[in-house]
DNA sequence: GTCTATAAAGTGATAGAC
DNA sequence: GTCTATCACTTTATAGAC
């Protein structure tokens, strides 16, 4: 149906994009170099030319989209402990609208395909993750415990594991049944935003939610 | 490590349980028959003769579970009605705590399951889902309207949305690394039943939260 | 109901020509 | 940097003995 992504890409390029889309759909065991190098339009050698392994790849499409997002969100977050005391929502929003940046990118499928990540056990993987992007989750927790000084620290990472759950399940929702080439649409921009707009009212509500006593 | 599972159960039983372990640490694709088989400890053509092909078995991993916990939910969301006006709490506890259930009856690993579910592009999975579950969500989401007759029906879909995201995401963290013929501690138990009682606690808040102007 | 053996196709990776 | 051809394995599924 779609079988050759934009031409105008690099080799390299395209084969990421197509590696993207076929990953939030199948997953990594599911997605073969074959198929990959077929919707690319590259030939099968390229992928072990330019990347190594399936493996280093796997890894590349994370990193591309994801030292953006951490990125963004990092900076976002400094802006909203510029005021003081900071805004719940204003962290809230740090956190949750560079995944929305994401479509304007072009990169609509890849919160399916962290979506997998999550799913899965994969420890090379996890590690790589963890190591490269924990401390920006960290800095997070702190900000949500200065905008929740009553909150102790476990109730807290349990919350934004909730948000984290959400963000991804919800977002990845959408943008699915997509060429690899096609970017997105501007409903489907609206409804990313409406779905960001919903989670962090939310997700605020349930921030400020009275503490339960602590267990045991 | 644990290549032998419970002996005592039917050899039906333990390609079952064996099966649910294994989708849960590496997906549908990438779980061969072979290292299920062995894992079962079962012949490699016991899958084929007792459920006819790879992709039947998947989806009686799911029946088996889903049967006991979509009946769990419904049976609650009746108790939840039963009050006029339903409480939110009630409600948002018949669907959470089936969940829970599953630990109970040793299916730790099936949430994990789920969210592979969730996370991939498997039209026949998600019709048969639909199909067969589809009737109790909608249920919830009347019900959800009772309790909250000011929010539109749209609203309310979403934010079940972000419920069914944070539970499959928390829930899914933990019992892992558990081999398929380890019953979940109590520590397990009790960790899982603080995330259902904070989820509520949170996503209440989130469903009480003010709602949105429409948009357009 | 369980086993062995094997068919038929698909897998990731690479050597070597161009 | 791109291609073809191919290696060495693994995959699901099944035929047929016991």
């Amino acid at each position: 149906m779609n079988p050759v992504a934009t031409p105008s890409l690099s080799t390299r390029e395209r084969i990421l994009d197509a590696a993207e889309h076929l990953f939030a759909q199948h997953g990594f065991a599911g997605t073969s170099m074959r198929q990959l190098t077929a919707a690319a339009g590259v030939n099968l050698a390229a992928v072990n030319y330019h990347f190594g392994s399936k493996d280093k790849l796997i890894a590349e499409v994370f990193q591309r989209r994801l030292d953006t997002m951490y990125q963004a969100r990092l900076a976002a977050l400094k802006r909203a402990l510029a005021t003081t005391p900071p805004q719940l929502e204003d962290v809230l929003r740090a956190f949750v609208e560079p995944a929305l940046d994401l479509i304007h990118d072009g990169g609509s499928a890849f919160l399916r395909v962290m979506a997998h990540a999550y799913a899965e056990t994969n420890e090379p993987l996890w590690r790589f993750l963890s190591e490269r992007y924990g401390h920006v989750l960290r800095e997070f927790g702190l900000a949500l415990a200065q905008c929740l000084p009553d909150a102790d620290r476990d109730t807290l990472h349990l919350r934004l594991d909730f948000l984290a759950g959400a963000l991804t399940y919800a977002m990845s929702d959408l943008g699915l049944p997509r060429g690899a080439d096609r970017a997105a649409t501007r409903e489907d921009q609206m409804r990313y935003q409406r779905i960001a707009d919903e989670l962090i009212v939310f997700s605020a509500a349930g921030f400020r939610a009275a503490f339960l006593p602590k267990p045991r």
